[in-house]
RNA sequence: GGCGCCGUAGCCAAACGGCUAAGGCAGCGGAUUGCAAAUCCGUUAUAUCCCGGUUCGAAUCCGGGCGGCGCCUCCA
């Protein structure tokens, strides 16, 4: 049984589908008037392995991604720049697009859809709501009345009497202050669109609930996002649909801890230096990384490491947590990794077969029965018991990576045991145990393709027919009891950033 | 000020009332090695920010502090 923590009741429950065996998942999207930075990776990421989880439990996902292309963030750029706003957003989601597709996420998303491709749709919804007498026009614009829900409040827990009672919001051309616009009115040289009340645009919050109902229906299963937007964007997401079709909008919200900024991550590539001068505060002393204007770019992130290791950096903890941004943190995922990695070689050594061609079980069903009977298939059974287990616990993919160290553990020792580098054993239950490793990999989206960067380095012609001649020279050097020779090779190519490593079938290098 | 989240070893982090508080990184000791590296074994929290309470039993539940963070500002 899958639980999943549900803000809406702020407790974990069973995961039930509204359509037997269907899932239908949507996350909010970026606004795309900036280049990506890391931020805007951790929901993607997250939702992304939900998705190849619950894929693997058996169900048929539907994960859907918006695309805001329009709003004051995208015309404020547009005439900075002095292109038009299309242009822009062209430009941006081609960037978050590619950063997607570097995390493994892009192919995992059914549907894009943007805020523009759905204008017709958006007036129609907003008509409803003018028809049903839960919204109003007043001056081209057209607002929702959240006075005229009873149950406003009910995902950000907090209700609409004790707000007004603060003076929050203001009232202006609104009925009470806490109304938001469905429809703005244009003014002049904004990209605008015909509609009953004018030439305007859509408010913020519509986008979301129109284009939602189209892909996944009145009601539909996750509803997904940053903590930051459950007031108020969710919440007034939540009062259109349910004004419009009088059914719950969405069964389970699920909402990710955000990102927290230190003060380095404005420093790759020098983006911070304007913010700095600029006396911006956000990004100087840290705070949510959506919001500061310093965050470096994630396209100059990928730079430096391997999608891989961002991912599991974003993994390694409860999605629900806020995760601390720094750059040590994701070197130091990476070297547990590169444990993984080098398991992979020692396994492909022995057996002859590459790790990442392996055909793992895709189904949880398929791994069930896929259980073999020797002690060490057994062990890596319970390891894989309890890895299901922490992630039918609302998705506890730190818990389950602490497993998948377990495991590989396990399968290192049994080589080491079976002394299987130096003399023929029984493999297959080495065999079985990767397929395991592998099984759980996937449907963390781990593991999906060999290191980027090792691999190219290693692929290099040249390069590799001088590391086997200096190998062959430090053979020869080592034979001869030269040591001091053998250790100055050595040496030198730790300074060059190359590791060798003397292993019993031969003597191996590394970056 | 209002609503809410969080505080576990040097650092990161799991745990959701009950066996010895996972795992990673760093450190230390050992096996192995010509020496290393890698791997494995052992070790590093009388114990979960502090103070009370509930319970046979609390990191987990309740109350009160202290500290960090988010939203409540941008005709949203």
């Amino acid at each position: 049984m899958i639980r999943v923590y549900n803000t809406l009741t702020k407790t974990k429950e069973e995961f039930k589908t509204v359509q037997p065996g269907k899932v239908g998942m949507y996350l909010c999207g970026p606004t795309v008037y900036k280049p990506s930075h890391i931020g805007h990776m951790v929901g993607p990421v997250i939702f992304d392995t939900i998705k190849r989880y619950l894929k693997y439990n058996g169900y048929d996902v539907n994960f859907v991604i918006n695309i805001t292309d329009v709003d004051d963030k995208l015309i404020a750029e547009a005439n900075a720049r002095k292109i038009p706003m299309a242009a822009v957003a062209d430009e941006m989601t081609a960037d978050y697009m590619r950063n997607l597709d570097a995390m493994g996420v892009k192919d995992s998303v059914d549907a894009f859809p943007k805020a523009t491709d759905h204008i017709g749709n958006i007036i129609k919804f907003t008509q409803g709501l003018i028809d049903k007498d839960f919204a109003y026009e007043s001056d081209g614009a057209v607002y929702f009345d959240v006075g005229k829900l009873s149950d406003y409040g009910k995902v950000s827990h907090r209700s609409l009497e004790q707000m007004l009672g603060e003076g929050g919001g203001t009232a202006d051309r609104k009925r009470t202050p806490f109304d938001f616009a469905l429809w703005k009115s244009a003014k002049a040289g904004e990209p605008s669109w015909d509609s009953p009340w004018g030439k305007g645009r859509p408010g913020w919050h519509i986008e979301c609930s129109v284009m939602s109902c189209e892909l996944l229906g009145e009601t539909f299963d996750i509803h997904g996002g940053g903590l930051d937007l459950v007031f108020p964007h969710h919440e007034n997401e939540v009062a259109q649909s349910e004004a419009r079709h009088g059914k719950p909008m969405c069964n389970f919200w699920m909402h990710n801890g955000l990102m927290q900024a230190s003060n380095e991550v404005g420093k790759v590539g020098g983006r911070n230096t304007k913010a700095a001068s600029e006396g911006d505060l956000e990004s100087q002393e840290g705070g949510k990384i959506s919001k500061s204007k310093g965050a470096s770019a994630f396209r100059d992130m990928l730079k430096q490491f391997d999608p891989e290791q961002i991912r599991f950096f974003l993994l390694s903890s409860h999605y629900r947590r806020p995760i601390d941004f720094s750059f040590e943190r994701i070197e130091e995922v990476g070297k547990g990794l590169d444990t993984f990695y080098r398991f992979f070689k020692r396994f492909e050594k022995i057996t002859g077969t590459n790790f990442y061609t392996l055909t793992a079980p895709t189904s949880r069903k398929d791994g069930d029965a896929a259980t073999l009977q020797t002690p060490l298939c057994k062990q890596v059974a319970e390891y894989r018991q309890k890895y299901l287990e922490a992630m039918d616990d609302d998705f506890n993919t730190g818990g389950a990576i602490g497993i998948l160290f377990d495991l590989l553990r396990v399968l290192n020792k049994y080589v080491d045991d079976a002394k299987l580098e130096t003399s023929k054993g029984e493999v297959g239950p080495l065999v079985h145990g990767a397929m395991v490793l592998r099984e759980i990999g996937l449907t963390l989206g781990l593991f999906r393709e060999p290191p980027q960067e090792k691999e190219s380095a290693g692929s290099n012609e040249l390069v590799g027919k001088l590391m086997s001649l200096l190998i062959e020279l430090r053979a020869n050097a080592k034979k001869a009891k030269d040591f001091q020779t053998a250790d100055t090779i050595r040496n030198r190519l730790k300074d060059c950033g190359v590791t060798l490593e003397d292993r019993p079938g031969g003597t191996e290098w590394s970056l």
